[in-house]
DNA sequence: AGGTAACCGAGACGGTACGTCACGTCTTCAC
DNA sequence: GTGAAGACGTGACGTACCGTCTCGGTTACCT
């Protein structure tokens, strides 16, 4: 029962946009379009990560890519789309979850790596977040990321059902969700300065509730368990 | 042990900032600029309720207030200034945590604050979180009134203890996080549509993992447990 | 040997900016640029003319042109830039000295000029000095629009010479400062009443000193006469 | 016949504004008044002469008076007031023209004092002029200063008649402007470079013109020959 | 010596203008 | 004819002074 290294799955590097990604959009992968496309998301990426969110201007953008602003405009609209487009390809990554034989031992990698996301300077993720606030499409992309996380995720909850972990009808997301949300809440809403034990703490809470049964059962009144 | 109702504490409606805490400021109760501030404060909470926090410039605040921009400059410097004041005056308020005679049951009554604070449309919460992002003394402030929050919440971990139902040694912050943390997460982070049985589900986990000792012993490595 | 009428040479009405001009800038001539340079110069300049130069502000002139505030940044950067531009264009108009026939009369033709542009009511020249003081572009052009004047009028001058009223070598412009100055000091400077004399008293004056052989010889140890 | 060396008779230097003048106020000289009076004068001078017109604002005069803006507005109502105070201070001084035994020398002695005081870094004069175009106060201060001048310096006139070197009936004020007015127009109003040679060429073209018979006979239409 | 009137310090306010930045649109020129 | 370049309208920013006002506290003159 190998654990699998999960490279680094949360935001906190800029991915060259994957070429075949533009591809599909009716493009030849090669053609002027997707160059510039890459030069933009990547400029944005960067801009966006070194100097946060508010520097994050179609104009800085534009000129940091090499790309007429106009350019921008016509294909992004604003700087949501960018986002948007930014985590759309970040969302469709390789990432899988750690498999380190436990339950808390596999929340607790996933912890460990949100808060290294977290608290990397400059952030990409927090960046994100914050960004999210502000434009719709970077919210909506945001969330799509997240559901592929915790999508991919309940097979940690699978395996911790398999052995015998967690009692069986545990619904993966709201596990996940009270494992991780710690992190986000001191780290990213409160600004609370980083404790290297909250990984640990916050998914061994979550797996202590879920053996106690705190996460099976019909979840929202039977509404979709996303 | 009848339960204390607690007036919504979580900032959804904007508190008329409190005439005798600027008489403290050393200026009299009546004089212009105690009115001017008031003025100033209301409309800004109008403002950022009504149309959000992109639309809270302080020109539009100014305009609403019946002052002039200059002098909303002059004392508040900018946004994230007026919004520190708003917070500071929503921050110490009377708020008591419920005592509903049980762990979960006044985890689950916060946690019901908390949602009903945050769906509220248009939210006040919310649109603080997503100034905190944009505004360091907005952040600050933020912090500061959730630790005010967590601190006066400790005692429904004492009356707990008293009670048997955690552990001895268990430290509140980390329990109340672990319980209130899953609702800004969902709807406020991942913007998830509300879900009605989401306060009392991660009370009752938070509970669960407090009776299993998850929050006992010293937090991290002796520091502060805040 | 006719005398030719000089068209009003100083400043005391705003000229249309020659179309002609733009058109060398590289801009189509009907171009909305080119356009808009002429609306706010000319809007510039009525606004000096009639309500002084300390109501020539960028936005008074901005909004009399029918264009934005920016837009005027953006080409001049400030009041001064406009005012440069302003005179550059009057600068290269097609004035010509008077020639009566004789020194004094020309100087006389020109003193007179001088004088009805000063007690214009508004007077643009009076305006332009006073500007002259407060922006170093507006000074620049100031200068460069009486150095052009000075040079054309140098003929006043060599036609004396021929005629044998001023001995040969009277170097030019120290005459005619010393013809033209007495004016800008009484009605500008000093702000005295305007005398009807005062233009054929200083020409006289000047012309009887340069008969004398007052402005003969090497003008500043050699340096350029200017 | 020995020349009378005059002291700087042309506002270069800040004067301490005298005693008496303050005490024919009404107040006591040693009085909290004068003093508030002379030090914000000399702020003002200072202020003018170091950093120009356009720093000469009430607030700077006052913090650097260590005074409160409040009081220069009562005394002064605005910066047009101060300089008129300062300027009618520095008019009534004891300056005499110089007496060199000649008209031009004179003329020439004058126009050197004019010359330092001009070219001097920083200059009050030419402050003083600039001054002149935005306030009336300030300009109705200057034009009494020079009116005071000119009167004083009539005496040179009548020397010079006295010594046969103009022709009886010189009226001395066309004269003395037109040897002073050059320096003025190439300097203040043009911005030339100082030429060392000018005053005394401004000079000797005066006072050839004045030999001529320039500067007699009724001046304007029997008016006043200031 | 004490009362009182003038003056000053302090601070806020409404107001005008500044010069800048970014946005998103629209015109125009060049390929 | 289209698409990059650039100008424009628009809105907000934060700043500097302006001149005004209202307090409260000193001074220093006068009786």
């Amino acid at each position: 029962m190998a654990p699998t290294p999960p490279a680094r799955g949360f935001p906190n590097k800029i991915q060259k946009p994957a070429a075949e990604a533009s591809a599909a959009a009716g493009s030849r992968p090669g053609g002027r379009s997707a160059r510039v496309r890459a030069q933009v998301l990547e400029a944005a990426g960067l801009q966006l990560v070194e100097h946060g969110y508010d520097a994050l201007t179609v104009d800085a953008v534009a000129e940091r890519a090499g790309v007429h602003r106009t350019t921008v405009y016509r294909r992004w609209r604003d700087v949501g789309g960018l986002l948007a487009d930014l985590l759309d390809s970040a969302a469709d990554d390789a990432w899988r979850p750690a498999d380190t034989g436990s339950l808390e031992g596999d929340l607790t990698a996933m912890n460990q790596e949100i808060l290294e996301a977290v608290v990397a300077e400059p952030s990409l993720t927090t960046a994100l977040v914050a960004a999210s606030f502000r434009s719709a499409e970077a919210a909506r992309a945001l969330r799509a990321f997240w559901a592929g996380r915790y999508e991919r995720s309940a097979e940690v909850v699978e395996r911790a059902g398999a052995r015998g972990e967690v009692p069986p009808g545990t619904v993966p997301r709201p596990l996940l969700v009270a494992a991780t949300a710690p992190l986000f809440h001191e780290l990213v809403l409160l600004g609370t300065d980083p404790d290297p034990a909250l990984p640990a703490r916050a998914a061994r809470a979550a797996a202590l509730a879920a053996r106690a049964g705190a996460f099976t059962g019909p979840p929202p009144g039977g509404v979709d368990p996303r």
